[in-house]
RNA sequence: GCGACGGUCGUCCAGUUUGGUCUAGGACAUCAGAUUGCCAAUCUGGUAACCCGGGUUCAAAUCCCGGCCGUCGCACCA
């Protein structure tokens, strides 16, 4: 059995995630629950990330609609070039992406924004026809991979979005106004976003509906060099890739060799390092590829994805494109406001770049899951999930040694005193053995055992999951002993 | 979306070839009880499934058609 494989069992059987709306044949594909487990990850995964990029950096954080107009996604481009050009055969149904099928057949590109009228004429003056079966081709076909809404009674026309930072672009003039922005400033999100996939598959990490955590760094374009805080990260080490390997080189080492273009790039990228290396993924595993012209986004000028290896390839994390003003001229032009803001040093007006931290919640929480799998072989073959215990769905388990003793009305009483500040379950069901190894397999870092000993000095043991040692502590000191234990580090 | 293959308890699998013996079987998991009392012990009992719709037939998990989902390949992945 694959590692994929084995993690979707997991999340099946112990309440990670799910397909959505299973009980109904119908359920389309792409669609995906968080489990009891999942959900509980997924808000432990954000208060890392609030801790460790939003606030560490002093960012700040709006939560916007998912749906928006349409003249949004005309200033964004989506509209446009959100989707592909399709031809499909009469005969055999056989679909291909247009643009690129008839450049294959007449031997010439075909360039971005050519009509789908122009087009059709292509592959009636050239006589194209499908290479499966002869047939003759349907009128070319444009397929917008958002999903349209109809607003109120009238159906208005209006998306859901695509990437949730479109609310941060069309948001930004009030939120840097009314918090009194200052550049470069991270204005921050968490939330869904939707694509229409056309063929989704694996799970979490091809979905329709999905969660991003994306920050938008607004910044003054002539001064990306101008970073003090650089200096908190400069000996930071990154793995960076474009035609070669560059591994665990520090970031100034990166700047000083023309690797990355300015400080600021070289800054964010060195923070969501620190931030990953949090999360119990393997950063060996890891690399900042650097995208060719031809890979990129069409809003994108210079694009570093953050990739990590799993058992299914390389899966690209995050997406970390330098937007420069395309979005703000965008909507600056579209909406006639101007976006503008003052650069206080000079009193001058500037619109600011953006510099983009796209993060898939999803596929992240997937690769901790993957990374923090393991099976131990030296214990019955025990399956462990070690996930950092700040990042545990569960950070302790209350168990009584022996049940039907006056042992499990003391667990109990110790289990309510401790329930209100933490995740915990309560188990007195079957063998000690077996109890633990249910804590282990859904990543529970610590399992409290109330034993004889407990009703005679009022201490308990704590286990710890990935060394199987107990140590006694008093229960009177186990809050404190929790917190410290699962404190971020 | 195309093509190939597949879809049976929570999970994995048997049964489909050759329709009836299937009131659908097993393992693991789970629940209750007994027993034990610090690392998946044992025993007893229980819960629990034929992807959906239509058709053929005296009879369908099994054959046929359509749909949905999954895996892989192609294409797609802003």
């Amino acid at each position: 059995m694959t590692s994929y494989d084995q993690i979707m069992k997991l999340a099946l059987e112990r309440g990670f995630y799910f397909p959505s709306c299973e009980i109904y044949s119908d359920a389309p594909a792409g669609f995906w629950e968080y489990g009891p487990m999942g959900a509980n990850m997924k808000y432990k995964f954000i208060a890392l990330w609030r801790r460790e990029l939003i606030r560490r950096d002093s960012m700040i954080e709006i939560d916007g609609s998912q749906i928006m107009s349409k003249s949004v996604f005309e200033a964004s481009g989506h509209l446009l070039n959100f989707s592909d050009p399709l031809v499909e055969c009469k005969n055999c149904n056989s679909i291909f992406r247009a643009d690129r099928y008839i450049s294959e057949k007449i031997g010439k590109a075909i360039p971005e924004g050519t009509s789908e009228i122009a087009m059709n004429s292509m592959i009636a003056e050239n006589h194209i026809r499908c290479q499966n079966c002869k047939g003759e081709f349907k009128p070319v076909t444009r397929f917008n991979m958002m999903f349209k809404v109809g607003i109120g009674s009238s159906h208005d026309e209006a998306y859901l979005r695509p990437e949730t930072c479109q609310t941060i672009f069309v948001d930004f003039s009030r939120v840097f106004k009314t918090m009194r922005g200052k550049l470069p400033l991270g204005i921050a999100q968490i939330g869904k976003s939707f694509r229409n996939e056309i063929a989704p598959r694996q799970s979490l990490l091809r979905l329709r509906e999905f969660y991003q955590a994306e920050i938008e760094v607004f910044c003054n374009p002539e001064r990306l060099n101008e970073m003090p805080k650089f200096d908190e990260v400069r000996n930071t080490r990154l793995n960076l890739y474009d035609d070669e390997y560059h591994r665990d080189i520090t970031a100034y080492d990166c700047l000083d060799q023309g690797l990355l273009p300015n400080k600021l790039v070289a800054y964010y990228l060195a923070l969501l390092t620190e931030f990953y290396g949090k999360t119990g993924i393997d950063m060996k595993r890891t690399r900042f590829r650097r995208l060719a012209d031809d890979e990129k986004a069409f809003y994108s000028l210079v694009a570093f994805d953050f990739e990590v290896e799993t058992s299914i390839g390389w899966l690209e994390l995050v997406a970390c494109n330098y937007r420069a003003d395309y979005d703000l001229k965008g909507h600056s032009s579209i909406s006639n406001h101007n976006l503008e803001v003052i650069e206080p040093t000079n009193q001058t007006k500037v619109l600011p770049h953006v510099f983009e931290l796209s993060m898939g919640i999803d596929r992240s929480l997937y690769t901790i899951l993957e990374h923090c799998y393991y099976e131990d072989f030296r214990h019955d073959d025990r399956v462990v999930l070690r996930l950092n215990p700040y990042l545990a769905p569960i950070t302790f388990g209350v168990l009584p040694l022996m049940s039907k003793t006056i042992m499990v009305e003391k667990s109990r009483a110790i289990h309510s005193l401790l329930k209100r500040d933490f995740d915990s379950v309560y188990d007195e069901s079957g063998s000690i053995g077996r109890r633990y190894r249910r804590l282990e397999e859904i990543g529970v870092p610590f399992a409290i055992t109330i034993d004889q000993q407990t009703l005679v000095d009022d201490t308990v043991t704590v286990r710890y999951r990935d060394s199987m040692e107990q140590e006694r502590i008093n229960t009177g000191e186990l809050k404190k002993f929790l917190e410290d234990k699962s404190a971020v580090v």
